[in-house]
DNA sequence: GACGCTATGTATAAGTC
DNA sequence: TGACTTATACATAGCGT
């Protein structure tokens, strides 16, 4: 997107990552924020800077996101899930 | 995007919530995998469907990412974090 | 180094099979 | 209902301040 194409690798100038940190940052939550109203879904991010700062949203309180995740990770060992955490992106 | 423009809120036909559900999904776990990896970031993202099933991405082991949100909100209480929640959106 | 502005690359709403 | 296609809306890379 944008003026050019891009790789998706760890961008080396850190100026420029962290000006695309920020934007694509921003993306993120307003994605996850709209897929949670337009789907009915809870809906939990949690993103750590470089720099160790936090950024979250969550459709409902992350404490809540967070306890359902760790009660549905107990009845789904070895579940479907697992092909979303190798998709390949782009 | 695509033929026609949206607004955000619940959709209503089931069918279209659903086939809306899936592509948004997947962008979105596409969208965290790329932050993470060009701006060296660490990020955690939970979703549930309105049917209860779940799907996640994580850039390590979405327990680290668990358990790193939890020691940093405890020292960020009241932090700059809430104004992400009630980011706006489209 | 953060902010604002487009030209462009992507994600995706509809539609088709 | 799921998979594929296409026209468009949206996100954002590279610049200029």
């Amino acid at each position: 997107m944008g003026r050019g194409k891009i790789v998706i690798r760890r961008i080396d100038n850190s100026t420029n990552r962290q000006v695309t940190f920020s934007k694509r940052r921003n993306g993120l939550l307003k994605k996850a924020k709209e897929l949670a109203i337009l789907c009915d879904a809870e809906v939990g991010v949690m993103i750590f800077s470089s720099t160790g700062k936090l950024y979250d949203f969550s459709s409902n309180s992350m404490r809540s996101v967070i306890e359902r995740y760790n009660k549905t990770e107990e009845h789904q060992l070895g579940n479907p899930t697992s092909e979303v955490k190798v998709f390949s992106g782009t």
